[in-house]
RNA sequence: GCGGGUGUAGCUCAGUUGGUUAGAGCGCCAGGUUGUGGUCCUGGAUGUCGUGAGUUCGAAUCUCAUCACUCGCCCCA
């Protein structure tokens, strides 16, 4: 290992990568802004158990993916692996049950220990929201419209499409859980060694294998929705309502499942086939028994999180860099430096070359894409005036010091 | 964590049955005279052939290990 190499599973993001990651950033913030969502941004790092608890402890984020040491004080510290665990515990220590309902949002790097693929990386980026505080349905159809239109803003609505199901309430999920397992139990010889481990661990999780024999197993599985109580199947009809309300189909898809004990009725993911194997771009659900699981009030939630990488890759033009204004200095003392200190200030993009003659000095203007060259000879100093080349149309003239901010406000 | 593929200049790749100075295109740099770019012409630089061992008179070419990337599984954003 060559310490001169970057870490298994992390990049370096520059120039036209960073611009993408950045604008995926930049939509799901304002997007979320129009919906009323506030940006939390907390630690990178917790205490292990935020996550070990809230995670459950057989997950295989907590029992295999977490980045964890010990620091100087002994503590046993995490850096984190998704950004619910984060938001809800800052929502406990920090009281924020007297400010509901709290729409917030988040995004950042977070870490965890997997093999590299594709649009799976040791260190990636989110972005995500919670909305805590409401238990009706109009959350759930906020949150995902939200997340749709992130989707939409980001022109990746023909790339994607949206799954949805529900787990059901608790009352719900115990007994149809106690059926699945009563049946897959029954079928133990058929099953695959990954859904034996997932019957222990996970029940649910088997209703979503790949494995054919497993699949043949489950068709004939007991169905979640003959399990849902009065209550749950309304909740799930109005979440559906509502999102038609909204023009935003889903499809409804029976073996979408979460494991953890906390999530409850919605669960959805917007996937993509243009990936590979990393489908899921951008998923969520509700988890109402979270904050209490967690040591904090009865408090509802639902919220999403988005791969920023991976929505990245979807993108289908770069955002162009900035075109600034070039200077270009014929000789030592014509004031390159203050002016454009005082074009900065006024607002332009101002890039200053810093040797070679005037046709290496254009040359580099043009590569870096400038509008426009300002050549600073003596001959237009004598007339305290600078040569203004526009360099998509060749057209030069001569523009008096004083009047250029405003001669060139068709540059900015 | 498990299985398959790949690894040659900044980028995309070529490299004959192991043979002596490792190539192309793009990019980069310089020049085509002293203040005018995007085209063109000419010239130039750059590689521990991922890394480390082994086989061999000789390895970019064969073997092993290791690292990284990649595809799939697991899981997930």
């Amino acid at each position: 290992m060559s310490v001169l190499q970057p870490v298994r599973g992390t990049h370096d993001l520059l120039a036209e990568e960073s611009r993408r990651h950045r604008r995926v950033e930049d939509v799901a913030f304002e997007t979320a802004r129009r919906y009323g969502f506030g940006e939390i941004i907390t630690p990178i790092f917790e205490f292990t158990e935020v996550f070990s608890r809230t995670l459950g402890e057989t997950s295989d984020v907590v029992t295999k993916e977490m980045y964890t040491f010990t620091d100087r004080s002994g503590d046993s510290i995490t850096l984190r692996p998704e950004g619910t665990a984060g938001v809800a515990r800052a929502f406990i220590s920090g009281g924020l049950s007297q400010h509901l309902p709290l729409k917030l949002f988040y995004r950042g790097p977070m870490f965890r220990h997997e093999r590299p693929q594709k649009g799976r990386l040791r260190q990636f980026h989110q972005v995500g929201v919670e909305l805590l505080g409401v238990d009706g349905p109009q959350a759930d159809v906020e949150v995902i419209g939200l997340g749709a239109q992130v989707l939409v803003a980001l022109g990746l609505k023909d790339k994607v499409r949206l799954e949805l199901n529900t787990l059901g309430d608790a009352e719900s999920r115990a007994a149809y859980r106690e059926a699945l397992v009563r049946y897959l139990s029954g079928h133990r010889n058929e099953l695959s060694k990954e859904s034996l481990e997932r019957l222990e661990r996970n029940p649910l999780r088997v209703l979503d294998s790949k494995d054919e024999g497993d699949k043949a197993v489950v068709a004939d599985a007991p169905l979640l929705t003959e399990y849902l109580n009065e209550l749950s199947r309304n909740f799930f009809e109005h979440v559906r309502a509502g999102l038609d309300s909204i023009g935003v189909p889903a499809e409804i898809s029976p073996r979408l499942v979460r494991g953890l004990d906390y999530y409850c009725h919605t669960a959805f993911e917007f996937t993509t086939t243009a990936l590979g194997a990393q489908g899921t771009v951008l998923a969520g659900g509700r988890y109402d028994g979270l904050i209490s699981q967690m040591g904090g009030p009865s408090t509802a939630g639902i919220g999403w999180a988005a791969g920023v990488e991976r929505l990245s890759m979807l993108l289908d033009e770069t955002p162009p860099a900035d075109r600034p204004l070039a200077i270009i200095p014929m000789g030592a003392d014509v004031g390159a430096l203050p002016l454009a200190q005082r074009l900065r200030q006024a607002g332009f993009a101002v890039e200053l070359g810093y040797s070679g003659n005037l046709k290496k000095r254009l040359n580099r203007a043009n590569k870096l894409n400038a509008r426009a060259a300002l050549i600073l000879g003596e001959d237009e100093l004598s007339r305290q005036a600078v040569a203004v080349r526009d360099l998509d149309t060749g057209e030069q003239e001569e523009i008096p010091l004083v009047a250029l901010e405003d001669r060139l406000a068709r540059f900015r």
